[in-house]
DNA sequence: ATAAAATGCGGAATCGATTTCGAAAATTTT
DNA sequence: AAAATTTTCGAAATCGATTCCGCATTTTAT
């Protein structure tokens, strides 16, 4: 606005074409070595900045990647986007960013905003409302390149990127029989989640590849309240169904486990063993500390990235194939999951 | 790229010229209620949605801000974004977030890259290192608005909010010493952050206005490495100036803490008491629970969007004053403190 | 030395939406 | 019924950078 002289005032300055000017600029094998110098000298001198909106209108591309994800409190999205932006960087590509808050009239606004082309590509996670899926197949069908991480959508036939939900989730509740446990619970969130259901399967069939039972009154549907999370919990731990062993699928849930721990007279690990998914640092200063499963959240993102920007600079030699790839997690076993 | 018809387009459809289908979407007096809703059925069938660079270029704004940040994985920052996001998405922009994980370089590069307008304004909170302010100057020369919070610069002439860093350094330390702590360690960020500095000041004025001793050596200056800290902080705890009492001035200060008294035989909260700056809700979960200095994050992001809008939407009634504006912050008192 | 090709640059169209200027058509006023 | 408005809309310029097309001038080939 104030400041910034246009390239038709840079050739001017300059007494060439603006034509000229730009393809100085761009390095383009017309201009002879000579005028690139002057123009490139004179273009610093003066300060001068393309105008990005003219260039995107023109290239019918904004160099800009969106990014929606369901919560920027919680540290497996934030990784995933510092894996996003690493990459992004690299390639001069700028990330708009935005927050669904697990919201799915949220999510379709958002989603509605970026029909428009404001951003070249999207990666999301959705909600863990998110059924319907309307909104979603209108951007793919518009063209717009789109990948999933974590909380994919099978329905929409692109790539999407994920960890090894059923295995760790198996390995997970192996891990706490082994120690000792024979009812085990299980935390998770929405039930329409890709990842909560490959969770829960990998759950089931460890339970049950021990020759173990199934409770239905075990597994426990949390919301994104907090207090309601520690009360629910809570009830668990106190009825006739108490478990000796949670697998807690989100780190929040872990932490209203040790909330709902600490108000009833239990002890962990003792009582009670608990492991869960996460990406917190913490996990090893909580007491007792949390064995985790820790999904790989910034390679997770790296990837997401890479393959959207070779989708975008090479269209013809990429295509987003419908395919799941999937990071495996890594299992850090620490006290919460001790047998004493 | 692929979907998506012209203006030009739709009014071809339409049989009108493009300028009178853009006064019907844009609901211009001129333009008759009968073509108005003729326009708007036939943009919606044909999922018509206005190019935002054409629109951009135009007008001379892209409905974006930038926000620069040092860390993602930061509950602090995480909030003062989720503030700017609400006011924002209401008012109908966008957000281009940047992390410049601490790094000036980086910083110095994300400045330049918006200094072509990409964004209408700039809220950022400078890196730990951030010394030389050139960059940033340039940015304000160039008459882009833009506010910090937190991490401020006040060689910069612009609105800057913050948190009562000096008040509530002060007052968390003088709880210290109301639970009896004699040697009081602060452990801080970078000496030239503003915030530092205040903090610093106002732990000291506290341990002056009691008539203790000030002692150098019980002021650490912590890096970014969480390893280095750990080694840092076991060793003063280990030292013949070992502290009954800590100041933490981050959040991931105090989590460094937690470990290394972890790896001594001291006990928290008898041996060495802890109160530090803090915005994650596991402070409660911590064993000991952590007493806190929680920053208002929500709001100060709130504040500095509604200011940027207000200033984008009427500049002419707004100025953004050379003034710093503060938000207090709230102690909360936990077992880490506690007098035994 | 003349034809052919390569080099270096300018003119003008283009991307898509907004807006100024102007002109019909419809309405109201006298 | 003629004049003055008001309503409603169209033509064309504009934002700034890119690029197709064309035209000199210089270099290379014959």
């Amino acid at each position: 606005m104030a400041g910034g002289i246009s390239l038709k005032e840079l050739a001017a300055e300059l007494k060439l074409a603006p034509s000229t000017v730009s393809r100085a600029l761009n390095d383009s094998y017309e201009i002879s070595d000579a005028t690139k110098k002057r123009v490139i000298s004179m273009a610093e001198k003066l300060n001068y900045h393309a105008n990005p909106f003219a260039r995107s209108l023109r290239e019918n591309k904004s160099k800009t990647i969106a990014v929606i994800i369901p919560e920027r409190i919680n540290n497996f999205f934030a990784q995933v986007v510092d894996g996003i932006e690493e990459i992004a960087q690299e390639h001069g590509y700028h990330l708009l960013i935005y927050n669904t808050h697990e919201d799915l009239e949220r999510e379709r606004k958002i989603v509605n905003l970026l029909l428009n082309g404001r951003a070249d590509a999207i990666v999301m996670s959705v909600t863990s409302q998110t059924s319907d899926i309307s909104h979603l197949q209108k951007l793919h069908d518009r063209g717009l390149p789109i990948v999933f991480f974590d909380r994919i959508r099978a329905d929409i036939p692109t790539t999407k990127f994920i960890t090894n939900d059923y295995e760790s989730a198996f390995e997970g509740t192996k891990h706490l029989i082994k120690q000792g446990c024979t009812k085990i619970a299980l935390l998770t969130l929405g039930k329409d989640l890709s990842i909560s259901q490959e969770r829960q399967r990998g759950y089931s069939d460890a339970i049950l590849s021990e020759g173990m039972e199934l409770n239905p009154a075990l597994t426990l549907y949390c919301s994104h309240e907090e207090p309601h999370n520690v009360k629910l919990i809570q009830e668990l731990l106190l009825s006739s169904d108490r478990p000796d062993g949670i697998l807690s699928s989100a780190e929040k849930l872990a932490f209203a486990t040790y909330q709902a721990i600490k108000r009833t007279k239990l002890r962990m690990p003792s009582d009670v063993k608990l492991i869960s998914f996460a990406n917190s640092s913490i996990a090893g200063l909580l007491n007792p500390s949390l064995t985790t499963i820790t999904q790989p959240a910034l390679s997770i993102g790296n990837e997401c990235a890479k393959l959207l920007i070779k989708k975008l600079t090479k269209p013809k030699h990429y295509e987003l194939l419908d395919q799941v790839i999937t990071i495996p997690s890594q299992l850090t076993i620490r006290e919460s999951t001790l047998q004493e």
